[in-house]
DNA sequence: CCGAATCCGCAGTGATACTG
DNA sequence: CAGTATCACTGCGGATTCGG
């Protein structure tokens, strides 16, 4: 299969030959998160074209950043997941979607959130620093997404679903039309969440995945100049 | 200007909106260590089509990364500079371009290395750990490629062309087509290299860039009389 | 249903030539 | 020096179809 080359010998170049075509982050992504079938990543990512899709899945495989599984006996078929290669991205993942976060805005008309793009948030808004020797679980509800984040003396897991265990915390969003993280956070510290459990751990939640120092647009409405086409 | 969009309200679905484009990120790259005019840029960046940098710069403008000056008097003409959001993107940078020198291999025929390729490498590979409480500068030569880099106190600078001050160590490569921060490091081991300082700051330079714990190719076997910019 | 392959129209890209 | 202009080409978006 042939490929487009940079002519560089960058280390950046190379990524981005690897990894840097349309969606091709965006699969890796949703593979980070736990390995799927081909129709859950056509579901994860809206408007990607089936022909694009199984292009780059070929492609990133032949990258050796995934692999084709068969998936195990219930429900058999094929599994795409990553190779240690491919989980070798998360940082770089979670340090382009954690400058993204602060280019967001407002939901543009038609956005859509993804369970996938959650779990990438918690992910990328988590501080180590501010978890240190912290034990908690928590599980989110927003509409029909539903994830789990549980740290573990200091260390992050997080995922789609309901939690392994019986989480600590269950928070849970009225309005669904807002999952995202942001909205997430800005409708947990107004209160505009239904709890089940302990109240402090709220404040946890805030501490240990919200904005650390990052310039975040508070009110995010006046940030928008930049986006209007 | 029109733009294509994912659909998302993901963090990395808007990065990769912004600055995710082809070469995008390579001239966020080379903007990330010094502000460059227009030609410095299409050097620095072999094979770019003009008339997709010209757009690449607008788009990036209008995104909010990126600025345009007017150089200051000696000179004068048109600088692109980075915004703070666009200094923002450093870390994503350093993450990419981290993860793809661990996949660089050998030099494709043909490839070429820029010194902006070299700064970020440094810049990328730099330990802040291993360099903690160390104050001291390097200048590497390598064909007509001259950078240089400083620790003070634990903090990294780094950039083209000469150290402002002498710097502590000169290290000079004599296979001036073997230039890549790899080649490099492996050189430096080997002894490949002509000093001109205390030969102890060449292993402090290795402690603090070195590969950390990633899997380096095995020493890149010479080739290829790369003709650079 | 899952996992694609195929076809088409068009936008983005690459290569080169040209201009203020 | 700092870009436009032009044109061929290919990758992408959108839809449909097809084989387990």
């Amino acid at each position: 299969m042939k490929r487009r080359y940079f002519g560089q010998y960058c280390g950046l170049a190379r990524a981005l030959e690897l990894v840097g075509e349309r969606w091709g982050l965006l699969i890796i992504r949703d593979l980070t998160v736990r390995p799927q079938r081909y129709t859950d990543l056509f579901d994860g990512l809206p408007g990607i074209p089936t022909n694009v899709l199984s292009t780059r899945l070929k492609e990133l495989e032949e990258a050796g950043v995934i692999e084709r599984r068969i998936a195990p006996a219930p429900q058999r078929g094929v599994l795409y997941a990553l190779t240690p290669a491919g989980h070798d991205l998360e940082p770089a993942v979670s340090a382009l979607g954690r400058w993204g976060t602060t280019q967001l805005g407002e939901p543009r008309p038609g956005e859509i959130v993804t369970p996938s793009a959650v779990v990438m948030a918690l992910r990328a808004a988590f501080d180590p620093h501010a978890a240190a020797g912290l034990t908690a679980s928590w599980e989110i509800h927003a509409g029909d997404i539903e994830v789990h984040a549980a740290v573990t003396e200091g260390r992050l897991t997080a995922g789609i679903g309901p939690a392994a265990d019986k989480p600590d915390l269950v928070i849970d969003f009225e309005p669904d039309d807002l999952p995202s993280y942001l909205a997430l956070m800005q409708a947990a510290k107004c209160g505009l969440v239904k709890l089940d459990g302990p109240r402090e751990l709220l404040d946890s939640f805030i501490r240990v995945f919200g904005p650390s120092k990052a310039t975040l647009p508070d009110a995010p409405a006046h940030r928008s100049a930049a986006l209007d086409e």
